[in-house]
DNA sequence: ATAACATATGATGTTTTTATCACTTGATGA
DNA sequence: TCATCAAGTGATAAAAACATCATATGTTAT
């Protein structure tokens, strides 16, 4: 298969953003949730939101369903899900000298 | 686990950048290499390619041996390699639209 | 048809990231 | 011990990414 550094680029770009990483982990634990329900949740800003959801769209990062005014969003389960698991345990092995002092310690598992 | 987001941002935010990318795709078809044949092989400057690697090194992305004058690097094999294929093979799925034209024509397999 | 609500889009000033420059450190051999 | 080669470091100007603002689109209810 052929490398396309773009693509890769995009991809790991949109999860380097700390709040599109908190989206993310948002959606892994609270499964589908819709525009406003994500705002209330991290307290973001509406604009920002929507712009954030997009490129995690344009990534296949999560999934979009419309019901009447709303958009609901999902984590792409299929892929990321397992993906974020795999570097879970990646950070857990090799990035723990990086952990800031306040998880490091109560961080049980 | 306790999702450290500084941490998330610090290991994805190593492979969002082209240069960095270029890198670890050598390592991973290459094995390990010094800097100095990195250079060559990218045509990238010493410094940013030192830059770069210690950046890869702290996020656990690839080992460092020293060798008389020569640092030789390679990637995580247990744990990035796997890694970068599960993505491979999500961008083949949910990432085919965002992809290059040039690329998208011969990209066999 | 219009108001109200939910979400999306485009432009832009600001912050963050990056490559490069000048220099340092460390190792080998003369 | 001095010169040379290999690699690392810190500062900074330039480039890229970002949040925010103003506004647009789409949907439901009145």
């Amino acid at each position: 298969m052929k490398h396309d550094i773009a693509t890769y680029q995009l991809f790991f770009g949109s999860l380097a953003n700390p709040n599109r990483l908190k989206i993310v982990n948002l959606l892994r634990e609270q499964g589908e949730l819709n525009v406003s329900q994500i705002c209330e949740l991290t307290t973001f800003e509406q604009t920002m939101v929507s712009h954030n959801l997009k490129r995690l769209e344009t990534c296949g990062m999560v999934h979009k369903r419309s019901e009447g005014k709303h958009r609901f969003y999902s984590i792409n389960k299929e892929s990321i899900a397992p993906l974020m698991k795999l570097i879970d345990t990646h950070m857990h092995k090799y990035c723990e000298h990086v952990l800031s002092k306040e998880n490091k310690n109560h961080c049980n598992k």
